[in-house]
DNA sequence: AATAAAATGCAATAATGTTGCATTTGCGGT
DNA sequence: ACCGCAAATGCAACATTATTGCATTTTATT
């Protein structure tokens, strides 16, 4: 099975249409390990409207098929959701590292982050740690 | 010391100007608990300019005055840092708890936040810890 | 009181996100 | 293979949030 039927599975399985501006999208932000934000991916999507781009997203976040990160400008980056986060219930207890530099936003899936007790009254969903700095590759120009 | 004095000293400690939008500013942070977003402060802050908001705002957080969160909207929001936070390195290792019904951001600060390793080079400089899901107040309408 | 640096206000503009509506398209049923 | 309907798209207009340049005012210091 390759990408593209992956993808038209995905689709059908949240019952949602077969389009080539959804196609593209799926297969934009999987090509990528960080988040991507909505510009970038308007700028690389060709022609698909921005209003398309914005509701393609939307909906994808609601079927839990991706999840919305805010980088340090406050604009939404997104990334898909590690396979099984979408039959169980969207859990992103990953650590999202944010860049200072490049403002790119890093998904580190596999670190386990330990949930904190929260007072009383408090109603958690989701949990996720987010840390700054200097990623790799800014570390290394920096130096 | 009453407030507006501590709020006078710290400006001086920062080589910031005493001026009234800033110490507004302070007094209206300091007397919330809760992150306040840049809209928020602008309706009820009175007659300052927009721009000189945003400009207060930034001066404060490069200076360690103040910290900038963003809520589930991507909307910028902002809290004084607790006491000790300007001293020594800005460090926000609390959680911040988004609201999904009333977007509003908690910091609570006395919660601890067990580092988390990073896989080599990236070079942390904060932490921050923050989850999602209803607050007190909401969850109490909803029951 | 004079001065220099800093802070403010105003105008214009940019970037990001949203809403309403007409048109097109995917897809299930026949 | 065709029909029809719900869903998705594209377009236009608008709303909100943020930034930049520059002239004016204010603060703090001498």
């Amino acid at each position: 099975m390759n990408n593209n039927q992956q993808f038209e599975y995905l689709l059908k399985r949240h019952q949602l249409k077969r389009t080539e501006p959804r196609l593209r999208v799926l297969s934009l932000l999987s090509a990528k390990s960080v988040a991507t934000s909505q510009p970038d991916l308007e700028s690389v999507i060709g022609d698909v409207d921005r209003v398309t781009l914005y509701r393609i997203l939307s909906a994808f976040e609601e079927k839990g098929i991706i999840h919305k990160v805010f980088d340090l400008n406050g604009t939404a980056n997104y990334a898909l959701c590690s396979s099984d986060c979408a039959e169980h219930d969207h859990h992103d207890e990953h650590l999202h590292f944010n860049c200072t530099s490049c403002k790119k936003v890093y998904c580190l899936d596999d670190l386990d982050v330990q949930p904190v007790k929260l007072p009383a009254g408090f109603k958690v969903e989701t949990f996720s740690l987010s840390a700054t700095g200097l990623c790799p590759k800014c570390n290394n120009k920096e130096a």
